[in-house]
DNA sequence: CGGTAGAGAGTTTTT
DNA sequence: CTCTCTACCG
């Protein structure tokens, strides 16, 4: 054996030393938050390939999230040079199951070219099921069978699997039958769902044990990222892969486990010295990301829980700002305090990059999308839908799926009406019975039921024209590359012209996402690699771009950093959540805990934790108390700006510089005392000595400086924006517009947000 | 068959 | 409040 070789050690710790030239034996590495696990973890996959301990083809090297995968490959690559190329590996959990599943789909029922439905097929299977048994839909709503079945799923569960109680959890004792049927209408459609992949391949190794031997035998060594996160079915088919040669090394942190509503299970990194007797654990504590007042402040809080393994983070840095807390009066000063602080920063010369809004629960953006449009300030809004969630790009695939797959029954009901060609229920309804009477899939009935006389004129000649364009679109995909036959798809199926034709403010972003999606296929020279890849891989992250501030989730930002954190919404009921405070009993609220750590240190330099004294929810005034996790903080780490509970001082401190924060509420109150909470009338029992309010902007804005009207948009004028669609302006106050949005109703906005419409 | 009016529901979401 | 789904009417 060659010696080896060192040089990737360079830049590590000792901690992450160890764990990159401990290669054999299992190796539990405990990596705390901004520790430097990712790069523990590359060098160690370097190390290996390097010294020839393994060829890049006998890794194994799971992650959670396609970003995570590709982040991998790439530093392993920087590390070693093109031969990561030949890691075929590492990936997802679901990619790496379903390249196994490809192999070996005989064995549970599908062929090799099984499609992978997403959770809007997986809902149109299961109503069609519940309607066919006679069920209710609006007693036993399908999403919460599949809500079931996924969580089956998840704990490796397979019908027979299921016990009486689990039986019992719906429809009074049907939920196992439902669970089969799903199973086996799935194994009609050539089709498995993303729980599938893990299962069905669970099931082979359980089986089939020269095939699992076949992968023990390949793999010599085994690392799995994220491993708090890891469910039961993950961690069996990792437990069974790795038993042989025992060498696996996990990485994660159980104080950053937060999906265990997903099935995540942290018992799976409490037990691992348990599974692998004998694994070295290794304790990455040096914290490379954020100043200590930071780690203080996470440190402390996370403290508060019980069960955990204990990890303690320091830092070489100096201190750096406290924690800050502000409290203020409602949501709408809450995001316009957090604009005030970036527009600062921003003039201080911070990257609007480095900026992020961390909520808890998406509805929160709202309040920050609405002042930044105002205030026009550059922002983006991460997550909600994946890009292949959009019903846009959902049709476009089913139409190409339906190419590649004629037997996928599931694209053909999403697309036969759809752009509206007069299709309806009454003509789908006679092709399933004739599909099913001939036992053919729906497409075929389709173009069968032209000859004879079960429809009406009209329904015929369309299907017709619509079995005529398929079938010229089949020729095509012989010959065109599939973004080009896409592109002819769109456009001869009238689905790019209904959407022209539909003058909304959605429709322009839809188009802009088909040429999207176009544009993306270019890079695949078949129609099934890029099919493949769009249902496990396409994901949502937006290109690099200009200088925008992030608003996201706290779920969603786990393993990024910024500068500049802020956190709003820290008040009981929103954070914890109320549904954690009255379901999940003290699990729930410690995940809570964990959700707050993550979110404080994902701020390198300094983090500010907003809470308001009340808060519109579902259009109802409720007043609200500061989070339990900010009395939590220690002291220390923090410096309270203000606090409710100080009463009138605080606030009057910087009263002068505030519009009159009772504005909003008494307005929105007028004549419905009965919403005003505690906490509204005891603040506004306090008298104050309010300061004449501004009559213009509240707040001085960077957008108010740059007053220079634009004389194309004048009183009246038509505009497009491109969130509110079109409108007509009805007040011009310098480069600040009030527009009367056909849907939208009256905003005002920034004129560098609409174009002449 | 397709548009509109009311009702009902409404955390987090890597794949 | 605001979005989505279903029921009904044209």
């Amino acid at each position: 054996m060659l010696q080896p070789d060192s040089s990737w050690l360079d830049g590590l710790n000792d901690p992450q030393r160890e764990a990159v030239v401990t290669t054999d034996g299992p190796v539990l590495m405990l990596a705390g938050a901004g520790t430097g696990k990712t790069a523990a973890l590359t060098a160690r996959m370097a190390y290996l390939l390097r010294n020839r301990l393994a060829w890049p083809s006998e890794i194994l090297c799971v992650t959670f999230t396609n970003k995570a995968a590709r982040e991998m490959r790439e530093r392993v690559g920087h590390l070693i040079g093109p031969a990561v190329e030949g890691m075929p590996w590492l990936g997802t959990f679901h990619s790496i199951a379903a390249k196994m599943l490809r192999r070996h789909a005989e064995l549970v029922g599908l062929q090799s070219t099984f499609t992978i439905i997403d959770t809007d097929d997986q809902l149109r299977v299961l109503k069609q099921l519940i309607v066919a048994e006679g069920l209710d839909e609006k007693r036993w709503p399908a999403r919460q069978l599949a809500g079931l079945i996924d969580r089956w799923k998840n704990r490796g569960l397979n019908p027979a699997d299921l016990d009486a109680v689990e039986n019992e959890a719906y429809a009074n004792g049907r939920g196992q039958r439902f669970y089969a049927l799903y199973q086996n209408r799935l194994k009609d459609l050539n089709a498995c769902d993303f729980g599938d992949l893990l299962l069905h391949m669970l099931n082979i190794f359980r089986r089939e044990r020269d095939i699992l031997e076949m992968y023990q035998q390949r793999f010599k060594y085994v690392m799995v990222d994220e491993y708090q996160d890891t469910n039961a079915v993950q961690y069996l088919w990792l437990r069974l892969i790795a038993q042989a040669r025992r060498n696996i090394c996990v990485v994660g942190d159980d104080d950053q486990s937060i999906y265990s509503w997903r099935g995540a299970e942290v018992a799976n990194i409490l037990r691992f010295e348990k599974d692998f007797p004998g694994a070295k654990v290794i304790r990455l504590e040096q914290n490379y990301r954020s100043t200590p007042h930071i780690l203080g402040a996470a440190s402390g809080l996370i403290a508060e829980n019980s069960e955990r393994l204990g990890k303690t983070l320091w830092t070489e840095r100096d201190s750096g700002d406290k924690v800050r807390v502000i409290g203020v009066w409602d949501g709408p000063e809450e995001a316009r305090r957090v604009g005030d602080e970036i527009e600062r920063l921003e003039r201080e010369g911070c990257s609007l990059n480095q900026v992020a809004i961390l909520v808890r629960a998406s509805f929160q953006t709202r309040e920050f999308e609405d002042r930044f449009i105002q205030i026009g300030m550059a922002y983006k809004i991460v997550g909600g839908f994946r890009f292949y969630e959009r019903a846009e790009i959902r049709d476009a695939l089913a139409y190409l799926r339906l190419i590649a797959s004629p037997s996928d029954d599931l694209a053909f009901e999403r697309i036969y009406n759809t752009p509206k060609r007069g299709l309806g229920d009454k003509t789908l309804e006679k092709l399933h019975r004739f599909a099913r009477a001939q036992s053919i899939p729906l497409l075929r009935a389709a173009l069968d039921i032209c000859d004879t006389d079960e429809l009406p004129a009209r329904a015929r000649g369309t299907l017709l024209a619509l079995m005529r364009d398929f079938a010229r679109w089949r020729d095509a995909a012989g010959t065109l590359v599939p973004a080009e036959l896409a592109r002819t798809i769109l456009d001869e199926s009238g689905y790019t012209t209904a959407l022209q034709a539909e003058k909304s403010a959605e429709a322009n972003g839809r188009l802009e996402n088909l040429s999207e999606l176009a544009r993306a296929m270019e890079e695949y020279e078949t129609l099934g690699d890029f099919l493949e890849h769009v249902s496990l891989v396409m994901d949502n992250d937006a290109a690099p771009d200009d200088e925008k501030v992030t608003v996201m989730t706290i779920h969603a930002a786990k393993g990024l950093e910024f500068d500049q954190v802020f956190l709003p919404g820290w008040e009981e009921g929103v954070f914890p959540s109320q549904r954690a405070l009255d379901e999940g009993g003290l699990a729930s609220l410690e995940e809570e805990r964990r959700l707050a750590y993550v979110a404080i240190t994902r701020a390198k330099k300094r983090c500010t934790i907003l809470h308001a004294a009340n808060r519109r929810i579902y259009g109802q005034w409720t007043s609200s108390i500061p989070s339990r996790f900010i009395g939590e903080l220690p002291q220390d780490h923090v410096e309270e700006e203000t606090t409710l509970s100080g009463g009138a001082s605080l606030w009057r401190a910087n009263w002068s510089e505030r519009e009159d924060p009772f504005a909003h509420v008494a307005q929105a109150n007028a004549g419905r005392a009965a919403t005003r909470g505690p906490g509204w009338q005891r603040a506004a029992a306090q008298t104050f000595n309010p300061a004449p309010r501004r009559i213009a902007e509240p707040t001085r804005s960077a957008a108010s400086f740059a007053a220079k009207p634009r004389s194309d948009l004048g009183l009246g004028a038509r505009v497009f924006h491109d969130k509110f669609g079109y409108g007509t302006v009805a007040a011009q106050d310098g480069n600040k517009l009030e527009i009367d949005f056909e849907t939208a109703g009256r905003k005002r906005v920034i004129d560098s947000f609409v174009k002449p419409g």
